[in-house]
DNA sequence: ATTCATTTACGTGTTTCACGTAAGGAGAAA
DNA sequence: TTTCTCCTTACGTGAAACACGTAAATGAAT
């Protein structure tokens, strides 16, 4: 059985929103909330699993909303709902504390599997937030490789892996580890390098990597 | 109901899979199967939701699997789960149209989170790969405010000295010899560097010197 | 067919790192 | 004054990394 409440400034949403859960056999709506400081206040001493905030805005008193809120009740996790799914708010949410966001694509099975997911411990961001994630990524890989291309060009494409991840601090045998190849295979790699670019210590090796962006600072 | 096809090309891992669902009243397994070319055979004139594909590399051959299975059913949601969680191997099996991924973090209950997220349309990534992505994210978008935290000042003018001269590609000996001291105080300086900054590496040493302007790339 | 770079890997000896301990001094705080 | 903290100096030990050489297998180039 999980535990519920649910936050937001106006009546009719709080209903609405506490209306998909009724019926749900897993879940319990026992908290319905509409003030912030009532909120803090009984979720000091209520045992509840999953907070579902509506919010609105971005504001700063709804941030601190969150903030607060993980402080005063580690186990409480957090589902932030919101028909703003920008960029911006995510991410501050986000830092903020909360475990989960579903923007305004979410439908109710969506609800439902962010509530079982926080549940479960894990992190729950909807489809759109994700993608948004993903491709962020994905062009940042990919403009990393046109970089590198552009430079580096006399450094071969495996001897660039391991400087990489020797740049993101690894040792030696995790590199060897990630790329299921011997430690003295790193070594090699590494020795290699340095012959080919003529560097004198492995500082340098770091400056090389920083100044043709193969690292970053 | 959901029916599900769990493919791995190792029988044992494909009967502890099946294991896991078994009991559990919404899914159903209705394919076993460890041979690529039987899977696209069955998979093309049955009625499957979602597929449990565990991969044991990034191989071509396991990346084009997913690319096929998806041209031949696009209703199929396939789900990847693979004790290599690395930044390549989920790139790439996404790319590929896998519609969620399992890290080795993955537990029993995150596997049921993501055959049900990907039955209801969504996509699944495991924890580590949503905090791997966020983090990336966070990073490039507020790198100052960690890295201007950085304070200079906490370092001894001693430490600072030693730092220069490392900086410049010197050795032990060599800083030693420059200050007439031991090479083990040098080597002292440098743990008491890498305590009071928290640093994991060397590498980590040169890039905080870098962005503190102790030593120029 | 042969050359060349790449990737893999080992051997050996040196250097550096990680972590702990510790003594002596300088300066601040009680 | 005594206590306390930080800095500088330095060692011990075991692990990791580096320097330099060697070398086999692979594949691309010509």
């Amino acid at each position: 059985m999980i535990d519920i409440a649910i936050f937001d400034e106006h009546r009719l949403v709080l209903e609405g929103l506490s209306g998909m859960l009724s019926g749900v056999s897993d879940c319990r709506v026992v908290l319905l909330c509409n003030d912030r400081n009532t909120l803090v206040e009984k979720l000091k001493c209520m045992q509840v699993h999953v907070l579902i905030l509506n919010m609105h805005d971005i504001s700063v008193r709804n941030l601190n909303l969150i903030v607060q809120l993980n402080f005063s009740n580690t186990r409480l996790k957090i589902l932030v709902t919101s028909v703003i799914d920008s960029e911006e708010i995510v991410l501050k949410t986000i830092k903020a504390g909360a475990k989960g966001f579903l923007g305004r694509d979410a439908d109710r099975n969506s609800l439902l599997e962010a509530i079982y997911t926080l549940r479960n411990g894990h992190d729950y961001y909807s489809t759109s937030i994700t993608h948004l994630l993903l491709n962020r990524y994905i062009s940042s890989m990919q403009s990393d490789e046109q970089h590198q291309r552009a430079e580096t060009a006399n450094l071969s494409s495996r001897q660039i892996e391991i400087l990489k991840l020797w740049g993101e601090s690894c040792t030696n045998q995790e590199i060897a580890d990630r790329f299921f190849i011997s430690v003295r295979t790193v070594e090699s790699h590494k020795n290699h390098i340095m012959q080919k670019l003529n560097l004198k210590s492995t500082v340098d090796m770091v400056k090389f990597a920083i100044k043709n962006n193969i690292i970053e600072i």
